[in-house]
RNA sequence: GCGCCCGUAGCUCAGCUGGAUAGAGCAACGGACUUCUAAUCCGUAGGUCGCAGGUUCGAAUCCUGCCGGGCGCGCCA
């Protein structure tokens, strides 16, 4: 693309410059390509003299003037650049190289915004890893929609994803899990029940119960064990979580459960290991680890002294599996409620003798629901927060997932349930759906006109000259960049942040110029632009699970 | 008390990891449908980037200290 093309002709001249000894090789990959917000600076700009004149502190403007001659007899790629400001060189692409987008785009077709600079790169996505002690709530929902679109972003820029669910159906919460399903078996057979002091409250148990009954009738009225409803709860609750994921197009490679680190013998195994390498002792008959070792304030417990292991060392243990799976990079979605055990997790891998810079943490603020302006109170113990099932009855699962993308992780994510069922203006789901509905109209209107097209690559691009044609251009040019970034720096919100711009970018030139005119030739053109757009929009739709509607 | 995150237009949020005159959407106001979908567009208005210092050619961005909000700080997960 002209991005990188462009970015090695700057290379270049940086090395010539080295070569003739204006600056020292100091400042290569310090400088910057970007396209300045305003106009009038220029389609790429670069601070190279900016950045040079910091580290050989020159005049910024005289090594931007050196700069700007260089770039000027380049080649056929720059037209012209300009020295300004305080020593930026804006460059001026020859105008005919922007519409060279256009055939790169259909010849590329769905593959478009691919790329392969995950370079294989085996890395693993943990995400939503709820346990099965009820339906997947908002703040369950941020993370798997989080979790699933990086992990499309990342296989798309071509990394080898393994996705994979962490749970837990073993101890204490399980047990009270079976206990308030028992208590709720008991009670709708008339019969005495006490509820758990912290208990799950919600209507979801009684519907368990109620399955249950129809199940067994009241054959487990004195059963001594939990263990049947606990089963119980725990098939059903899982079936549910299921079946949301799937609504909500997410799939996982793997289901892990911590249980098996026990069965397998791991957890004994990071035990004896800790304690071998001298980061564990006793203390209070509990077993600790020495977390102050690796810049912690205090050590913290592994086994309580009734011989339970705290949640940190299968936590450990867990992610040691990972690496010994071989993979070259592990991404955790975590919500921040999760911010203390991170430490104690790199912490952990590192006194295993393994690479925690592999480990990225990837940790969310959290969701809050308004409506009619208020905020939507919700509490879990109170069983009054709102599910995602219940959300996506709601508004659907495309506003669901882009109003999830909208926000960075880290902060915090407002979900306005007004703006989200409204199906007009101001919904920018549709905003951007609307574009794609639109684009795939023009050629239907085309084909019912008869409009004869011909091949965008024979077709004279040449008459799109109008300067919102060029800012298509010059937006589908920044889709594979946008694209790579955005999975690199595991930010979903980029692509939705790019997409309601060339939507808008588009439904300005919609109303401004006719796509299909008596001008045969200008029409062909213009067709190939509207083919290209609906790459670019259905590409990006598609890459972090949006539908591409062909009608609205 | 300590740690992490956040504080940018009336509201919700971007801001490409230090760059040029700080942007978008919504809300408000005024316009555009005989025309490929008006779920759209055009225009107007809206700012002490929480506050105060510091670093330098240059700070919303980096450092320090306050203020305000969120999440943590268990032998709970």
């Amino acid at each position: 693309m002209i991005r990188s093309r462009l970015k090695g002709v700057l290379e270049e001249c940086f090395d010539r410059g080295v070569a003739e000894g204006a600056w020292s090789a100091a400042g290569a990959g310090r400088f910057a390509l970007e396209l300045p917000k305003r106009e009038g600076q220029g389609d790429y700009a670069t601070n190279m003299a900016l950045v040079l004149a910091g580290i050989e502190k020159a005049n910024p403007r005289q090594l931007a003037a050196k700069i700007a001659a260089m770039l000027e007899n380049s080649g056929d790629l720059v037209d012209h650049v300009e020295v300004a400001g305080p020593g930026f060189v804006n460059i001026y692409i020859r105008p005919g190289v922007w519409r060279e987008v256009i055939p790169q785009v259909i010849a590329r077709g769905r593959d478009f915004g691919r790329s392969t600079i995950g370079g294989g790169r085996k890395v693993m996505v943990e995400f939503v890893s709820a346990n099965p002690t009820g339906p997947l709530s908002i703040g369950h929902g941020r993370q798997a929609i989080l979790g699933d679109s990086i992990a499309r972003l990342l296989a798309v820029t071509g990394h080898d994803v393994f996705r994979e669910y962490y749970y837990n159906d073993a101890g204490r919460q399980m047990r009270v899990l079976g206990e308030s399903t028992r208590a709720r078996y008991l009670e709708l057979l008339g019969l005495p029940s006490q509820f758990p002091e912290d208990g799950y409250q919600g209507d979801y148990i009684l519907d368990i119960a109620r399955s249950l009954i129809a199940e067994v009738g009241d054959s487990l009225k004195d059963h001594a064990d939990v263990t049947p409803f606990k089963e119980k709860a725990e098939r059903h609750i899982f079936a549910d979580i299921s079946a949301t994921l799937k609504r909500m197009g997410i799939t996982f490679d793997n289901y892990f459960n911590e249980h098996s680190l026990y069965e397998d013998g791991k957890i004994d195994e990071v035990v004896a290991e800790l304690r071998a390498k001298g980061y564990v002792y006793e203390k209070d008959g509990a077993v600790w680890f020495r977390t102050t070792e690796f810049g912690q304030e205090k050590d913290r417990v592994i086994i309580k002294n009734t011989g339970e292991p705290t949640y940190r060392l299968p936590d450990i243990a867990y992610h040691r599996e990972k690496f010994r799976r071989n993979f070259d990079w592990l991404v955790d979605i975590f919500g921040s409620d999760h911010i203390a055990t991170v430490p104690d997790v790199l912490s952990g891998v590192r006194a295993l003798g393994y690479d925690d810079s592999k480990v990225t943490v990837v940790l969310h603020q959290f969701v809050t629901l308004t409506r009619e302006g208020r905020q939507v109170k919700m509490s879990t113990r109170k069983a009054t927060f709102v599910t995602v099932d219940e959300l996506m009855n709601e508004v659907g699962v495309d506003v669901v997932r882009f109003f999830f993308m909208m926000r960075r992780a880290d902060s915090q994510l407002e979900f306005d349930l007004d703006l989200a069922t409204k199906e007009s203006q101001e919904n920018p789901v549709y905003y951007v759906q609307y574009a794609h509905a639109r684009l795939c109209s023009i050629l239907a209107q085309a084909r019912e006109k008869g409009v004869e097209r011909a091949d965008c690559a024979a077709v004279d691009l040449s008459l799109l000259v109008q300067p919102e044609e060029q800012l298509l251009f010059k937006t589908m040019s920044a889709f594979p960049a946008m694209i790579e970034n955005a999975a690199l720096e595991l930010a979903p919100h980029k692509v939705i942040f790019y997409l309601m711009e060339l939507a808008g970018q588009f439904h300005s030139y919609y109303n401004k110029h006719k796509v299909i005119t008596e001008d045969l030739a200008l029409s062909r053109a213009r067709l190939c632009l509207v083919d290209a757009l609906l790459v670019v929009l259905g590409n990006g739709l598609a890459f972090v699970g949006l539908t591409a509607p062909e009608k609205m």
